[in-house]
DNA sequence: CTCGGTTGTCTAGCGGTGCTAGACTCCAAT
DNA sequence: ATTGGAGTCTAGCACCGCTAGACAACCGAG
């Protein structure tokens, strides 16, 4: 048996090759330059191997989306758990997201740019997507307000900086005042 | 003369009729079915001729997106105009920015998702994209509150409608409660 | 220790993409 | 009527995602 959990475990190794190569690739020269021929040289295997493990492309940026929303949420949840007020966390939630889609613009287009064959908003969306909505709610829930539903609330703060970092990465925002918008933003949308 | 002004006038005409079969061919099957060949076919010319028009696929992605900027121009300030009340018009606007997005969702691609080679927030940004932006300032720019620079608010105010848009349209976001999301929107972020 | 069979990997290639070089046609001006 | 140039087309390049089928490497049975 010790043959096939070897065998087993190097199949892992390498799968996480291939997300940890896709990702380096497309944050280096963009997801246009992930090809399934460039992946396959750099992980030092043929094309098919690539398909062995995933069905496709797109199943490959899927999996750096999972990967992703896991660190989202991670990072998420340390730039709020050490902040106290409410003000202050929120703020604090939103530069660190924005943060995250400023470096790591590869990994936020598979998330919320590109398909990655992912369910959103729905009974089987992936754990690590919902826990990274999870970990916006826990911040955003105490500042809706009252009567405001705590989820609807997150998703429009959600949306809002979502657009922000769209719109500021694609040039369609001038960069300069993104603080700026960030606080108003925060003293607008919650209640404190 | 006459002749080459016929001429001139045949070429203006097959460069629209590009545009607008470009762009009825990505509403109807999406823009990866505008392919060259295919785009090519529907207007009865080979494909070079596509070239002797547009540099390549992305320029004629950029003129469908200059025409959609144009019309969302005029949306805009059609659903304002006959709108008396800052609440009632900011509703109107922000209603009409996500009715747009939903109905022309290949337009809309265009503009803010696709690569056209579009140049924003910039002195030599084409005209209809400023005038987009104008017409949101029309109707923003009297809620932005006692001392925040209008534009600042404007373009808040448009990264959560793009962000409503986008991600309500890729399905991150369920659609139900897109009226309930807009109101509270307008509520919170507009000085009424 | 040999041998068959399975499992894993590779080479080669299919049908598609955006784009273009070079041949050809046709027509206006001489 | 001739000719030069503008306009268009055919054919093909290099690349893409993906896969069939050949081949090698290794495990377990005799």
């Amino acid at each position: 048996m010790s043959v096939q959990e070897r065998k087993q475990r190097e199949r892992a190794d390498r799968e996480r090759l291939i997300v940890a190569t896709a990702r380096q690739l497309a944050e280096q020269q963009g997801w246009d330059a992930v090809t399934t021929r460039l992946l396959a040289e750099r992980i030092e295997y043929s094309q098919p191997v690539l398909y062995s493990h995933f069905r496709g492309k797109r199943e490959i940026i899927g999996a750096v989306a999972l990967e992703g929303a896991a660190e989202l949420a991670a990072t998420l949840r340390a730039a709020t758990s050490t902040v106290a007020g409410q003000r202050a966390r929120v703020t604090a939630l939103a530069r660190a997201y924005l943060d995250f889609a400023e470096r790591n613009p590869a990994v936020y287009d598979a998330m919320f740019q590109l398909d990655g064959g992912l369910v959103f908003a729905n009974e089987d969306t992936p754990e690590p997507l919902k826990d990274a909505f999870a970990a916006l709610l826990e911040s955003l829930g105490e500042v809706a307000g009252d009567g405001v539903h705590p989820g609807l609330f997150t998703e429009l703060f959600w949306a809002a900086l979502h657009g922000l970092a769209t719109l500021t990465r694609a040039r369609r925002l001038p960069p300069e005042v993104t603080e700026q918008r960030t606080q108003l933003l925060v003293d607008r949308l919650a209640v404190l």
